[in-house]
RNA sequence: GCGCCUGUAGCUCAGUUGGAUAGAGCAACGGACUUCUAAUCCGUAGGUCAGAGGUUCGAAUCCUCUCAGGCGUGCCA
């Protein structure tokens, strides 16, 4: 709809630019929204304002220049006004409105895409959590919002990638083997001393009897390099399954797994290096390899390949980057931890190093969770091992709430996820309030069903839908695909959540005000329509959310 | 020290890239069940948008400074 509105407003003041009315390029920068006051109508358009000073004349004059056009257009609107410093305001027709309807009925789970993407080719990078241990709770929010991110831009028109890169190489998968090796030698009490900065988690004791149970005392006979590489293979392994499992459980969907090793295997690293190399942007300085990033705007140059001959994080880093620019996508988001954020202009150097836009690059920073019980902070600390995992939660609360708990919030603000909350089966609980529309509206189905009735759009008096109520909830059900654009162009997800929350509330008001099915007239087949297109778009935006529309609660 | 993020109702947070009288949920208070699910709805109250300047027709939004909280500032990953 609010395309359809934009579309009417550019063409008047084309064709006023035409006759030589306005300055060209008056429609820049003008924007189309809904007005926070009802009175001020359906649609409002700030154009007269933005472009009055180019067009030498007064907001006001300009205003009704356009609205002399507009007002002709009496198939869109039934009214356009002109209010404050210069808006233009504008009332829909009701058909147009009832014309949604006809979209949802259409469209059915399709109802919401668009072609705003353009088919271009993004991917999108989330969790990639080391296979050290684990997934957390700040894991957990990072892959439902990438998760729903991909599900999002994929209804926007983008060809979209999920991908899960593993860090399956370096000092930490060591340490890892190492802190296994010492607690398998626990268990026979031949225990070596473990190691500084060494996993402490239960779960390390858990794969050393593990081992036990396969290798018997079989490893403290082998020698110490070849024990631990014995036991870094098996945990690794083990605990890349085990968050396998996790997402599965948690439906989160991963179209590829990209193993940091694989690079190596490659020559992808070196290959990367010498490009940098004779690109001029690598110097050796102190015995080690820098990369000027400076060049491109961070604050000083990094390193790449250390004093001691190893290379840092980063440089495999740069390597998988360059990677996935080779696989041609043009929009490429990583999803980060907040504390990594130091990270972002030398990586967004590096896209610059690889010839490519900085804008390109996004770096979507997740801000930490914490959790609240009986209304006190539950604390949490990693370095102890003693961080809340996500099956923990999921355990708690299931998936439903957890996915929508970690999606209410804007990515970069801190969310405080109270577990009491996500459990409750009331109205104070946003994903049962939203599941509880879905399912009102399912019973109601099932009683017209009863009644050898069922929603059928070319059987409705359309007049019949002209009310108040139905038009309110009509528009609700036309923004849904304006939300999702907005969500996909600024990456910001966690709107479908504000969105639902909207579109339930909207409902139940009109569920308490107006019987559905009632015993005489054809206004029982329009309210059905209306809410069976209600029920449809719940349905496609909770399955966007990766959260369950229960047919009976 | 420098940099990034955050600061909006009692609480948790939105605010469509600068628009009209700043919104929602919860909590509080007062109402609504002869009813398709009251697991709901309606109403009331609640604000110096951290503070001070500035930019302009117009600022929660942009700029500068101050304050508070979090994070970063590794030849860790």
């Amino acid at each position: 709809m609010k395309d359809t509105i934009e579309r009417a407003v550019t063409s008047a003041v084309e064709d006023l630019t035409k006759r030589g009315l306005l300055p060209p390029g008056s429609g820049d920068a003008a924007t189309v929204s809904i007005p926070q006051n009802k009175e001020f109508g359906d649609y409002a358009t700030n154009i007269a304002m933005i472009s009055a000073s180019r067009a030498k004349k007064s907001p006001r004059e300009i205003a009704s220049l356009i609205r002399g056009e507009l007002e002709q257009r009496n198939d869109l609107f039934s009214e356009v006004t002109i209010a404050g410093p210069g808006f233009i305001n504008f009332t829909v027709r009701p058909e147009l409105w009832i014309k949604v309807l006809d979209d949802i009925h259409e469209q059915g789970t399709a109802y919401g895409c668009s072609a705003y993407g353009q088919g271009r080719k993004v991917q999108v990078e989330f969790v990639s959590a080391n296979p050290t241990g684990p997934l957390h709770i700040g894991h957990g929010r990072g892959a439902a919002v990438g998760d729903t991110l991909v599900r999002i831009m994929k209804t926007a028109g983008y060809e979209v990638q999920a991908e899960y890169y593993i860090n399956d190489i370096g000092n930490q998968m060591n340490l890892l083997g190492l802190s296994v090796l010492s607690r398998y030698r626990e268990l026979f009490d031949q225990g070596i001393s473990f190691p500084e900065n060494g996993y402490q988690g239960e779960y390390i004791r858990t794969i050393a009897s593990e081992l036990t149970r396969i290798h018997g005392e079989g490893l403290l006979a082998l020698d110490h390099h070849e024990a631990v590489h014995v036991c870094r293979e098996y945990a690794a392994r083990s605990i890349l399954e085990g968050i396998k499992d996790d997402l599965i459980r948690f439906e989160v969907h991963f179209d590829n797994w990209f193993s940091e090793s694989s690079l190596y295997d490659q020559h992808k690293v070196d290959e990367t290096l010498e490009h940098l190399k004779t690109s001029g942007l690598s110097y050796e300085n102190d015995g080690a390899l820098w990369f000027r990033t400076t060049r491109f705007g961070d604050e000083k140059d990094r390193v790449l390949r250390k004093q001691d001959g190893s290379l840092t994080y980063f440089a495999p880093d740069i390597a998988y980057h360059r990677d996935k620019l080779e696989r041609g996508f043009t929009k490429i988001i990583d999803i980060w931890g907040a504390d990594h954020h130091g990270y972002v202009p030398r990586m967004r150097a590096a896209i610059q190093a690889l010839d490519s836009e900085p804008e390109s690059f996004h770096a979507l920073l997740i801000q930490l969770v914490s959790l609240v019980r009986d209304g006190k902070p539950v604390s949490m600390s990693t370095r102890s091992g003693e961080f809340v995992t996500l099956r923990e939660i999921l355990d708690e609360v299931g998936t439903d709430a957890a996915r929508y708990f970690f999606l209410m919030r804007r990515c970069d603000s801190h969310l405080v996820f109270d577990l009491d909350l996500a459990k409750k089966k009331t109205e104070e609980n946003p994903v049962f309030y939203i599941q509880y529309a879905h399912a009102r509206i399912c019973s109601i189905l099932r009683n017209a069903a009863e009644l050898g009735l069922a929603p059928d759009m070319s059987q409705v008096d359309r007049t019949l839908l002209e009310q108040d109520d139905d038009l309110d909830l009509i528009k609700v059900l036309a923004t849904y695909p304006d939300v999702l654009v907005s969500c996909a162009a600024d990456l910001e997800p966690h709107r479908v959540a504000f969105y639902l929350l909207e579109l339930a509330t909207e409902f139940h008001r009109f569920y308490n005000k107006n019987r559905v099915i009632s015993e005489s007239g054809p206004g029982t087949m329009a309210r059905l329509v209306l809410v069976d297109a209600v029920r449809q778009v719940l349905v496609n935006a909770l399955a966007l959310m990766g959260i369950v529309a229960p047919e009976s609660m």
